[in-house]
DNA sequence: GGGCACAAAGTTGTATACAATCACCATTCC
DNA sequence: GGAATGGTGATTGTATACAACTTTGTGCCC
């Protein structure tokens, strides 16, 4: 994974060193996807994204590739870019593979974690709640998973933190497609009692808590057999 | 250098699916990469790629990203790219995130195996084999490399499957630059013992085999410190 | 002799122009 | 009338030109 968008460092939010164009956009296109502005299967023409971020098509190319490396647009040959549109094999499969990676995660960060990164994480829970406050489930859901990218971040271990922060992208993505409205809040104490685990330093419970989390998250989505090609066609010819 | 090849749609051969040739580039470097013809630390100019493979700059920004992504190059913004100098931590986290996904997948391919995957992991140790027989070190390397990576596809989790492919291409470079000479032949039996546990749909034992290569694989490695940033220096400095 | 400043060369970052490919649509033939 | 075919427009793939930055070499001043 190369330099990643939306890395918080801690304050000097003022200078801004001068970070690749491509990066910047490709992080705007991300949020936008993951709050559903761009829908599943919306084109992505090169020319249109040119003149909207005011540069040129080789910044949106690098961008796009980005995304495209990410799994959150799909690149077909001389036809363009679309923002993907992930099958329920692969929101099944995404889920399985952060429940093999951030358990581990979460325990090595219960043993690592200093009052810094609490209050990092306490501001993280704050920020979620009012967004959910405000009705902007969108926010919430990328907060949420920035959430999942710090704990991963405190476990100090970059490889698989760039593994997971890869998954919890799409994650992102596939939760906007197929989260079943009815249930909502539960995520609240899932985080909150993660954050009670982490601070004490108890690393097996933060790791079966996040396990568990983990699990109820992927047992929340609605992954009925629909198939994705044809859902559109469905959509489209609705009486 | 003049490009070798000709473009020939009109192939001899069987068609070529026409990838881009920035992949195709891709492949070859991390070849190299992978076979230590490129050191860790050479710089990668682009124009002297260019000239090389006889395409334009522009691919060979394609190329390098690419890498970059994989983390087998290195981005310095206005600098350019350089082979990747994975670090000792670095070298323990990839080992480490390996062991959390491989097992899995090979107990999961062990229930999915089927006859033609059979040859083929076959035909990839017996390659290997030859390939260590004629002394080449780096391509059998690279074979051990792919004969993990279709367990990964056997196992049907492409999701997983793509990062551990992504891990196992920087292992590659890790062993190649971590790697004691003195113990060589330890593979051999243990992607036999492998292919017999999977032969048998023995997913359990599969499961514990992969667990414990990987951990002999990580343990093999001389990965006493000696800082990266240094490590150049000292060898130029020594008398 | 050492250190700093400036200039020149070379490399990367970005924009733009041209070529190749694909999708759509009208026309034509069966 | 339906299907196949060729034209046309638009979009992507690639190459090249220009701008910005970094590095390096040289000369001047202390």
């Amino acid at each position: 994974m190369n330099a990643e968008f939306e890395k918080t460092p801690s304050g000097a939010s003022a200078m801004q060193p001068r970070l690749p164009q491509s990066d910047r956009i490709a992080g705007a296109l991300t949020l936008a996807i993951h709050q559903r502005r761009l829908e599943p299967g919306t084109k992505l023409g090169e020319d249109e994204l040119a003149e909207i971020y005011g540069v040129s098509r080789t910044i949106i190319r690098a961008a796009l590739q980005s995304l495209a490396h990410h799994q959150l647009v799909e690149i077909r040959r001389n036809r363009g870019a679309f923002v993907a549109q992930p099958s329920t094999r692969e929101a099944h499969e995404v889920f399985e593979a952060r429940a093999l990676l951030e358990p581990f995660m979460a325990r090595r960060a219960a043993l690592r974690i200093t009052d810094a990164h609490l209050a990092t994480l306490e501001r993280h829970i704050h920020e979620e709640h009012a967004a959910l406050a405000d009705g902007d489930h969108g926010k919430a859901l990328h907060l949420s998973g920035q959430f999942h990218i710090e704990i991963a971040r405190i476990a100090d271990h970059g490889t698989i933190a760039d593994v997971i922060t890869a998954l919890i992208a799409r994650s992102s993505l596939i939760i906007a497609l197929y989260w079943r409205r009815e249930s909502a809040l539960c995520e609240k104490h899932a985080h909150h009692a993660l954050l009670d685990a982490l601070a004490k330093g108890d690393g097996p419970r933060a790791e079966e808590l996040m396990k568990s989390h983990l699990v109820d998250l992927h047992s929340q989505l609605d992954l009925r057999d629909r198939q994705a090609s044809t859902r559109s066609l469905k959509e489209a010819l609705a009486p």
